[in-house]
DNA sequence: AGGTTATCTGCAATCGTTACCAGTATCGAT
DNA sequence: ATCGATACTGGTAACGATTGCAGATAACCT
């Protein structure tokens, strides 16, 4: 039960608390051995608690997702790990793409961190953004708010992404191209939905199978049998994240639905399994780990460089990555 | 830019700092409307720090666990996450598998932190547990260190768990099993080539087809691999964790060997898209979240009851899940 | 009115560190 | 021997909140 402070080691050695405190900033002082031997014997660790008091600073940046099982934020969380260094730690509020407890979690956050890099769970607020009010260090990462330019932030090309997944099926033949998007309240949402959008547009085509989700799997796999129970089904569907893909696998799958032969699916996010299923899964891949790690770097930079400097906006390419879940329509 | 104190509020209203702080605390004071508006007028928020300080207590919770991309340890820290409770935040540690990170996250959580949930990542060690000497209150989940019963500790039946693995193929008729293990230096690897091992012996049956590898994807593929390089190679592979079940899938179908017409496959731990894998995935499961939770439950007793209560101990049970990439081994 | 409770209040000590300030010892140079 | 510079030291006031104590006010009863 380690309830031993600096005083006692200062009386255990003899000297003032002053001189053990100097000790441990680094400067040289007169019986360093005896002190280090000192801390040794008495297992003495300074209080984190009294250093934040004091210094104003953690040590600590949190990091907020709506969904850790998500395999995307779990490797965005690895990312902003593996550049976190040795001198501070990560906090993970996971909200469960809940709204109420997005914001409890920031009213608890401050002053237990010293910034905050999120994924909002969505962009859709009135007025000047909740997340102002606190006077927290924020970088977006994935997804930002309304008044996001405001603060730093990591985002992915969707609207490209979007795009390319949606030419690559136009290119393949189709004409009869469906989306199963995400929420528009969101960044990616929105954005993807866009791309796909503009996509049909050039071709002259019309968005007529567009079905807005919430990136679940559940959600994935009701929107996928929503389209197959239309007259006139869709020859391809892009899905627009790696949960619904899942779920629109698990519909197409149940009903024996041939995957490419009677219909094409393209992803966006690869997955870890992309390859085994059958057939191996097309997707648009980004790279999250590297989000993540750009995100911390910022917030680390930002931290360093004080309050003051304006933000910095980053945004991480897409590529396809063609495996065999897509082929040209079978009807044409 | 909130540097706003009890003082300023107290000031501001005219009454004593105490006065402010008791009307925080729930206790009722005489000007309660006053104070409540000088609170959102100056966009008060007490310090954190200040009360860790004097309290000694910081209403967050550690969560060590070796690899956060690993659904399952994802599925853990939701699981713990959703019993955390209002009062309380988590605090979430990658250790990449590495030991050295592991061991200063622990130096580094002392004093941050009312308690540690961990994964920890082997029970090899010379001597009293590392983590004695920190008097932090410690649940171990899924695996535990040599002198684990000292704490508490919510762990899965992986002993049983592989049993009925090899049971299941042993029931097959299949004699030429391989077990692709995970480290023996830690709890469910150990535990789990045990179960291995004691139903071959049960069936007369020597485990020639051993291999200890990391649980990892590439570990897996690797270890695979030697298995079909093998003169007599296995009829039936049981892998011991979902990493590993995934990288010799993929070392499978590199090869083009069929499953389960030329080999069957059982994996531990069951996956999102096991199903969606042709065949799907025949798995030994259990309920991560469940062992997240139970954690989380067990650590705010522990902290609610004092030091003194005496560990307690949970059990997880495992199931089989009968899917499709195990059959009768052709050649018999 | 006088006495007794019951409420509420402010003062000040405290939690464990750090950092400023002034003081002392040591040393070399004159 | 004296001086100044250098190198270290201890005392102490913060940091921002909570809490025991004693005093003040109000409320109540006889």
């Amino acid at each position: 039960m380690s309830t031993v402070t600096i005083t006692d080691v200062a009386k255990h050695v003899g000297v003032s608390v002053a001189t053990i405190s100097r000790h441990l900033s680094g400067f040289t002082v007169r019986n360093e051995e005896k002190i280090r031997q000192a801390i040794i014997d008495l297992n003495y660790r300074p209080s984190a608690a009294a250093r934040n008091l004091k210094s104003g600073r953690t040590g600590i940046i949190a990091i907020v997702v709506p969904d850790i099982t998500n395999p995307f934020f779990a490797s965005i969380v690895e990312g902003a790990e593996s550049a976190v260094g040795d001198d501070r730690m990560i906090l993970l509020v996971n909200t469960g793409d809940s709204r109420e407890r997005e914001e409890k979690a920031l009213t608890q956050l401050f002053g237990r961190v010293d910034g905050v890099i999120m994924a909002p769970l969505t962009e859709d607020e009135e007025g000047p953004s909740f997340f102002s009010q606190f006077g927290l260090p924020i970088v977006f990462v994935d997804r930002v708010t309304r008044d996001g330019e405001k603060f730093s932030s990591v985002l992915t090309d969707n609207s490209r992404g979007a795009s390319v997944a949606t030419d690559y099926l136009i290119g393949l033949g189709h004409t009869k191209i469906a989306m199963i998007s995400g929420p528009l309240t969101t960044t990616p949402g929105k954005r993807r939905a866009d791309g796909f959008r503009a996509s049909l547009k050039q071709a002259s085509l019309t968005p007529q199978y567009f079905i807005e989700s919430d990136f679940s799997e559940a959600g994935g796999y009701a929107a996928m049998c929503a389209l197959l129970e239309r007259d006139d089904a869709p020859t391809a569907v892009f899905t627009a994240n790696n949960l619904m893909t899942i779920g629109a696998l698990h519909a197409l799958r149940d009903r024996g639905i041939q995957v490419p032969d009677q219909i094409s699916i393209i992803g966006f996010d690869d997955l870890d399994f992309a390859e085994l299923i059958s057939p191996p899964l097309t997707v648009i891949a980004r790279d999250a780990r590297l989000q993540g790690s750009l995100a911390m770097q910022m917030m680390i930079k930002h931290l360093a460089t004080g309050v003051s400097t304006p933000p910095e906006h980053s945004m991480v390419d897409v590529q396809l990555v063609e495996r065999g879940s897509c082929a040209p329509p079978r009807e044409m």
